[in-house]
DNA sequence: CCTGAAATCTATAGGTA
DNA sequence: TACCTATAGATTTCAGG
């Protein structure tokens, strides 16, 4: 994957912004959009598959009709913070598929991470087992979504235009 | 939308799945791996969609080309808990386009967020309009990601499967 | 960046178990 | 009800200007 001078023009950039919410909208229809035809707006749309603009496509799964689920918010402090730790640390959660979402952070919480169970015993049981994965986690925090209040797209292309 | 009495079979379930790691793919070929015929394939599709079980579709963005930027996770407490309190919260911050994620949690903290931002001198402007808003925030603690670490779709099929 | 056209896919009609 | 085949129309992809 290349990304580095990547030169993204505002039909790129528009091009991005309607795939972020219509991942699925037909190249003819998407072309119209961006008044183009079709050949030179599939030409673009490929060169950013290529690079690695465009990493994939994406359904959107509602999760109201899998509950009862317990979706959690956990924190994480490590022992100890050697490259080593990190690294084990993260390939160690690679394993666990409930685990879905995971970031390391400045700023006094070394990651923060997502987990999706069937309800919260199901989540303790996930726990158990990374803890006792020897992953040198020093504590976590635990915080359960009551309610998701806001999802978009990574506004990506606001950072291409001018404060 | 209705999402409740739906039955999802072990097929609407692979739909699902192979849906979530490529939303493009075509609906011949998404047949062809759930070992039906297109048509009812198809159908299941569209009645997945019409139920709302399936969202929308969103292409993946690579956030490396817009470089530099600035990921950002914020943790927030209120200043009072009451319902309009939330709901003031809530509806406040759909108005800044550079949070793209909000979730209310229990367990000390009323929410997390995620910002998108050129810098951290962007993002401390974010938040100064943010405070300046009026929203009752209390205080609120700042979290740069250092490191994307792993990122999948959320394991929904999981949670139908035998533990 | 365009046109044009073959290969492929989509959406529907009509039929079977 | 759930699946199948057949097919017209739309879309995708690519060659050539």
């Amino acid at each position: 994957m290349k990304t580095n001078g990547v030169k993204l023009d505002e039909r790129d950039l528009r091009i991005i912004a309607i795939l972020q919410r219509e991942g699925r909208i037909s190249k003819s229809e998407l072309a119209r959009r961006v008044h183009l035809s079709s050949t030179p707006c599939w030409e673009r749309l490929r060169q950013l598959e290529d690079a690695g603009v465009i990493e994939g496509y994406e359904a959107r799964i509602a999760l109201k009709p899998f509950a009862p689920l317990a979706q959690v918010v956990v924190t994480m402090e490590l022992e100890s913070h050697q490259t080593e730790d990190f690294a084990r640390f993260e390939r160690g959660i690679a394993a666990f598929p409930e685990i879905y979402e995971c970031d390391a952070l400045g700023g006094g919480i070394d990651y923060v991470l997502r987990v999706l169970a069937r309800d919260l015993e199901d989540y303790q049981r996930i726990m158990d087992r990374l803890l006792d994965a020897g992953l040198g986690i020093r504590r976590y925090f635990t915080y359960v979504v009551t309610k998701p209040v806001k999802r978009t797209p990574p506004p990506v292309t606001r950072l291409a235009e001018p404060p």
